[in-house]
DNA sequence: CGAGTTGTTGACCCTTGTCAAAGTATGTGG
DNA sequence: CCACATACTTTGACAAGGGTCAACAACTCG
């Protein structure tokens, strides 16, 4: 399935009847709060999967970020398959249980300065991204000011410092490139 | 198994070999940061299940707040049970889940106003107390703090504030009334 | 009763949000 | 190719919410 910038993969609240993938471009799930704001859930990349987020009605709205190719499969064919192949079960599962890490790392972000937040921000794009390139970021500050619960000012502001500081450069406002060491930190978080 | 209060039921990193149902007292589960501040991922009272938050290992530390007894299940004699039985397989996964919805939830509630936050984990304490009576926190000001990302200081400011707003009274600092219509407010949200 | 822990309050400051304006891309139609 | 419109991004001035530091009050437990 293809979709346009912007348009909607699938709505809060709807019956869950696809799992996605990402083959091209790039996806935001997304909450509205009562007072209209809203709250990124996650980003996910080319390979990435998508929809595990869900009991029997997703608890987000997906949408693509910019011109994206998506791969969909029927929940209920794989749950049929899962009761024979265990180890789809056990996969399935473990996707799930990845989505909850990645949710608590976020809740970790969300308690910091902004800065640490753009900068984890930053690292996690880094370690997703083909590797070692400048990151070219598919969403905009408003996009990333949602998901770290920050507002448009503030992420280009930290932006512009981070830059000043030396820590990462900017040749256009999508494009960052990294210091090593700060993607070496990160590997050996990981690996710790 | 019986836990004292402040001992430790598992750390982080440690091989995920149970699950555990709480059946009196109640759990904190928590991560350190890098800067040794702590971040408390949920609180577990009579009832719930945790240790969900795992792939191999476990990916957050967990302690009794208080004197606690708890119910332990090898994670090992489940899973060899969940190959025949599907039913327990997709309860396994569900119970995941909503453990992910809960995560996602407290993401929600990071991203706004300390009025806003406090409110919201009382609501939450609310929902899931002995109906409609006054309820009793087993953790101190500052569990609370580090679950909200907050202050010990800022948390007791509101706490006061609401009081002075009517919207909560303290019969002790351990002891929170609610207004009904706080309550109903809550119901309504989950009604959908 | 006294010592340690937990909770509350006050004064001040810093980070981030708000409001406003200007700068930069990107695209469209003539 | 240019003129214009629209979105997106950056920057500045100012205000407000929450953090920090410090003192004090209330509970607990020996």
């Amino acid at each position: 399935m293809r979709f346009a910038r912007n348009s909607e993969i699938y709505g809060e609240e709807e019956a869950a009847e696809h799992l996605y993938q990402v083959t091209s471009g790039a996806v935001r799930t997304y909450r509205i709060l009562e007072d209209g704001r809203r709250q990124i859930g996650a980003f996910y990349l080319s390979g990435d999967i998508f929809g595990f987020e869900a009991g029997d009605t997703y608890i987000a709205s997906a949408e693509a970020i910019c011109e994206s190719q998506v791969l969909m499969v029927r929940r209920s064919a794989l749950m049929i398959r899962a009761i024979h192949e265990k180890d789809l079960a056990r996969q399935l599962w473990n996707a799930t249980a990845l989505e909850l890490r990645r949710s608590q790392d976020h809740v970790m972000l969300l308690i910091s300065s902004a800065e640490q937040r753009v900068m984890g921000f930053l690292r996690d794009m880094a370690r997703r991204a083909p590797k070692n390139a400048a990151i070219e970021l598919p969403m905009s500050r408003q996009d990333i000011a949602d998901y770290l619960g920050l507002t448009i000012e503030t992420v280009s502001r930290t932006f512009t410092q981070l830059e000043q500081k030396g820590i990462i450069s900017l040749p256009t406002s999508r494009r960052v490139e990294l210091r090593d060491h700060i993607l070496f930190h990160d590997f050996t978080r990981n690996l710790g």
